[in-house]
DNA sequence: TCATGTGAAGCAGTTCACAGCG
DNA sequence: CGCTGTGAACTGCTTCACATGA
């Protein structure tokens, strides 16, 4: 059983967060820790976290616990994060100049080598660092940068022209900011991230107990 | 039973869902629509639609399918979404003002009515047709203007004590997009959004079948 | 008849509790 | 002894399949 059965996002976005509290821990010099001290410090299940480390080996050490360095470098290889991927982000506008400077964006894992739009006030300048070139330079852009994953931040209603630049480019795993939700064809990894959503949720309970809504049962 | 069990994260989100494609189709002159047809366009599952829907009452007609427009009324007012909420935005950078333009933001359910800086620079100025206020306004802001959702968007560093301002000033409903998971105290509605993890996510799946990874499970 | 609304079944994800090992 | 790793129990969400009612 070489890892390859299916692996949930949920359990996957956990180990990222794991990764980020044994990162913590370093900062802090602890060099070992329990799944239970390590639930207590950051609100977390000590049984999750065993079962979803042993689900991809023998991490820890009965009696003992984990070597927090070397478990977060277990985890740094595991979510393939020890190899540099490359960003291309299109759409130079606000979201696309904040994903640009996203700490989480340019952190030795990941790496924006390249901004595109087609405003010519744009393309062949700089902005913040970041070289902008015109989206018909995508497929170019690509090869020559190696990247091999594409964030969409242009308007709604540019984001399924834009989508298909991208595939045409060779690019085949993309994160889309538009406000849109788009469909990927096959063999096109695609997540769609919807900001509006967070905000309708936690708005939501501010409606809760509204006298006017108590009748939507009827 | 008058809908007061708590209800899950996953449904209110898949009722956002169902307004969003409610809207697509008004646009389109629909106006009647079964489970399985608004499943087989948007593809979703029919019988989780009918199970959603029906939890909160009876919404369809048996034998005929749903009122288009009716049902994105009634889901309209149950999300929320028919009392305008403000929003005031702490954090004038790149992200700040992305999601002071965002559409979602600003829309008729929500809509931003203050952005927050402590860059003298900013303070006083408008951007993009946003007025900017200083930190220290924001007890007077939330008063003023009746906001009741504020989202944090400056550097991770700030976030905490951007954090105690908020919720100093009154607001109880908070979005944090900064790089940092910030943990709320009691009567505090705060959710974190991280957009590094998405991109984990996606990144994820480029690396898997990579064989010096096969050895993990040894 | 046709599509809803809904118990029952099925499945996935989480927690429990303890055997096993350092 | 202490803590991991893990089967078993449990919880909650999704899907099925059909009785119900327009």
């Amino acid at each position: 059983m070489s890892g390859s059965r299916e692996i949930s996002p949920l359990t996957l976005n956990r180990l990222s967060v794991y990764l980020r509290c044994l990162r913590d821990l370093q900062s802090l010099g602890v060099d070992r820790i329990s799944s239970q001290e390590m639930a207590d410090r950051y609100h977390l299940s000590s049984a999750q976290i065993r079962k979803d480390l042993a689900y991809f080996g023998e991490f820890g050490v009965r009696g003992v616990g984990y070597d927090v360095s070397s478990l977060a470098e277990r985890l740094h290889a595991l979510l393939g994060l020890d190899v540099e991927q490359r960003l291309i982000i299109v759409g130079m506008g606000h979201l696309g100049r904040a994903l640009a400077s996203y700490p989480g964006f340019n952190d030795g894992s990941f790496r924006v080598v390249a901004g595109v739009d087609i405003d010519p006030k744009k393309v062949g300048r700089r902005m913040g660092h970041l070289p902008v070139y015109h989206r018909d330079e995508l497929r170019e852009l690509t090869e020559r940068t190696g990247a091999r994953i594409a964030v969409i931040a242009v308007p709604a209603a540019a984001a399924q022209e834009t989508l298909d630049s991208l595939v045409a480019a060779g690019l085949r795993t993309i994160l889309n900011f538009a406000p849109v939700h788009l469909r990927a064809s096959d063999g096109v990894r695609l997540k769609n991230v919807d900001m509006r959503i967070h905000l309708e949720e936690i708005a939501f309970h501010l409606g809760v107990g509204r006298d006017d809504l108590e009748r939507a049962e009827g």
